[in-house]
RNA sequence: GGUGGGGUAUCCAAGUGGCUAAAGGGGACUGAUUGUAAAUCAGCUGGCACUGCCUUCGUAGGUUCGAAUCCUACCCCCACCA
């Protein structure tokens, strides 16, 4: 490889990145021009990927682009003990089955981004499991107690007298250890996984390997733009979601937290995102720039046809407010209220919501508002109800 | 192991016998405005067979006409000491 294909590879993997560790020796290991071995690990904690998790992973496809070879590890056997990184509290471990049923999801849904045929996955169960006491001691040997608590978080936990168990240590080592196994070149993690990701440097080098870089990405925020993206707060974006969702989602967030996701979720060149903001600055409305953000992701997800019609569908909905004409309609069996539909038909959490929603001014039938949520459904009726801006249900009674 | 403090709705937090479906704030949601942006204003925030009824203040019992509030037991958390 010459100067200037390193130094491109380098700003590839450089982009967006919050630090890598080290430059130095990653340029080494690229003039070597063998494909680095890039590994990344996932806790298969949680079944469902969200745009959070796909920073990282694009990170591996542009790597996998580049012709490295990618081990995307499963860490089963880790998942038993819980990452503790970044809690405040011992993590409850995972059982086995669980474990299981995560990990195909995960595997399936990560596929959407990399390339399955030049991804070597792996579980890190396959050597764990093989560890017997004395190895795991060794392991253990290996760090000390100080350096433990070294970690904002274990230090946190020990000065606020919280427990710390004793295998919550073992985490960095195991994980550091799968380094070792699998001989990384390069290790991806987000940033609050640094302790964990330079453990790793420390195994290899007592195993006599050359020690393994770390490109940590940093940790997107969630739809609010404070707290970072993840399921159990709600603020996230999955990569499952349909079309619609997915698209509605982009479109609110705030225009300052576009160019944020513009920056860590868009394969947009870095000049043409500094061009989009050029032209924001100059007066151009934010919302078609949102527009063609949520049009690449929802395209990157559910395909490029997906990223038309999605867009035709909002414009109707939402501009023209416009009824949905593709739902399907749910059947009034009897007498039933609005309220009572609605709840039936999905519409909406509960009748009192409905209620709640007809007494603002947000329940409507065919677009005109109804006061009256204990209206029954008349027979004959086939019309769309609408409880808010985006729950709608065709009720139909024959 | 000892001593003290505490567990209230989505979160924080007030309430120490009836007027409490439970103050106040955050968040979420709805309406207006708009670009499903921000800001702002207004509203709303347990459920249901909805002018009424039912369930909820850590859990289980008890006292009382009436309990989130009093009593008993249990579970969990926190602080200080060991």
């Amino acid at each position: 490889m010459t100067d200037q294909q390193i130094a491109q590879t380098l700003a590839i993997i450089k982009r967006g990145a919050a630090e890598l560790l080290i430059e130095e020796e990653l340029i080494k290991k690229l003039k070597k021009g063998i494909p680095l071995r890039v590994k990344a690990g996932f806790d298969p904690t949680a079944p469902d990927l969200h745009l959070g998790h796909t920073v990282l992973i694009n990170k591996l496809r542009q790597l996998q682009d580049l012709g490295h070879h990618i081990l995307f590890l499963i860490g089963d056997f880790t998942a038993m003990i819980g990452d503790p990184t970044g809690k405040n509290v011992t993590r409850k471990p995972l059982d086995a089955e669980a474990v299981k049923v995560n990990a195909k999801s995960y595997t399936e849904q990560v596929f959407k981004i990399l390339d399955a045929d030049k991804t070597e996955v792996v579980f890190n169960g396959s050597w764990m499991n093989q560890l017997t006491g004395v190895d795991m001691i060794r392991l253990a040997a290996q760090s000390t107690v100080a350096r433990m608590l070294e970690r904002d978080d274990f230090t946190k936990r020990y000065h606020n007298q919280q427990p710390i168990a004793i295998h919550e240590f073992l985490y960095p080592l195991l994980q550091g250890h799968d380094s070792v196994v699998l001989k990384a070149d390069l290790e991806l993690g987000g940033t609050d996984q640094k302790f964990n990701l330079l453990m790793g440097r420390e195994l290899q080098k007592d195993a006599g390997q050359e020690p393994q870089c770390v490109l940590m990405m940093p940790i997107l925020e969630g739809l609010d733009g404070v707290q970072k993206m993840s399921k159990s707060l709600g603020n996230y974006i999955g990569i499952s979601d349909a079309p619609d969702d997915m698209f509605g989602k982009v479109m609110s967030i705030s225009d300052d937290l576009m160019w944020r996701y513009y920056e860590l979720l868009s394969f947009e060149s870095l000049e043409s995102i500094a061009a989009m903001k050029a032209e924001v600055q100059a007066g151009a409305n934010p919302r078609n720039i949102k527009v063609k953000l949520a049009q690449e992701l929802v395209g990157r997800f559910h395909g490029a046809q997906a990223a038309l019609d999605v867009l035709a569908n909002f414009e109707a909905r939402f501009k023209n407010k416009e009824l949905p004409t593709d739902l399907e309609p749910f059947m009034v069996e009897g007498d039933m209220t609005v309220a009572q539909a609605m709840k039936a038909a999905g519409a909406a959490a509960s009748s009192s919501d409905v209620v709640r929603a007809a007494k603002q001014g947000g329940l409507k039938r065919n677009g005109e508002k109804i006061n009256n949520p204990n209206q029954v459904i008349p027979v004959g009726e086939d019309a769309v109800y609408q409880v808010g801006k985006r729950k709608f249900a065709r009720l139909v009674r024959s």
